[in-house]
DNA sequence: CTAATGACATTTG
DNA sequence: ACAAATGCCATTA
């Protein structure tokens, strides 16, 4: 079962618009933390998958990360962020600042 | 309660 | 610039 921590993950990261992208430390920042880790952690439970869109979470270099790992999955993560329109280069978002969203509005 | 873990990030070599 | 090591925060054992 989801925790306090974890509910506020899943809200922030479900605010996320389509063909949009953030990362784990700005997220972390509006928690008012940096609790990056467990963000990862806690998207890692992801109880929700289409309300919560964690594949739309990537590392803060831009690269797409380990959601999947090793398995044959992980390729359907990046499938679905083309669909939304995000470029993908071996693994890294191209136009990753234009499509990273902040939380700003 | 203490120790270890993890979808990360930053600093040092 | 690239590779490796350390640090961070919350959850789980």
């Amino acid at each position: 079962m989801p925790t306090n921590f974890d509910n506020k993950v899943y809200e922030v990261t479900s605010k996320i618009p389509a063909g949009r992208v953030s990362t784990y430390a700005e997220i972390a920042g509006v928690l008012g933390n940096r609790a990056y880790r467990a963000i990862g952690t806690s998207l890692s439970r992801n109880p929700d998958a289409p309300e919560v869109p964690c594949h739309r979470v990537v590392k803060s270099n831009g690269e797409v990360g380990g959601f999947m790992g090793s398995k044959t999955n992980n390729r359907d993560k990046v499938e679905l962020l083309l669909s939304e329109g995000i470029h993908i280069k071996d693994g890294k978002i191209v136009n990753f600042e234009k499509v990273l969203y902040k939380f700003v509005d």
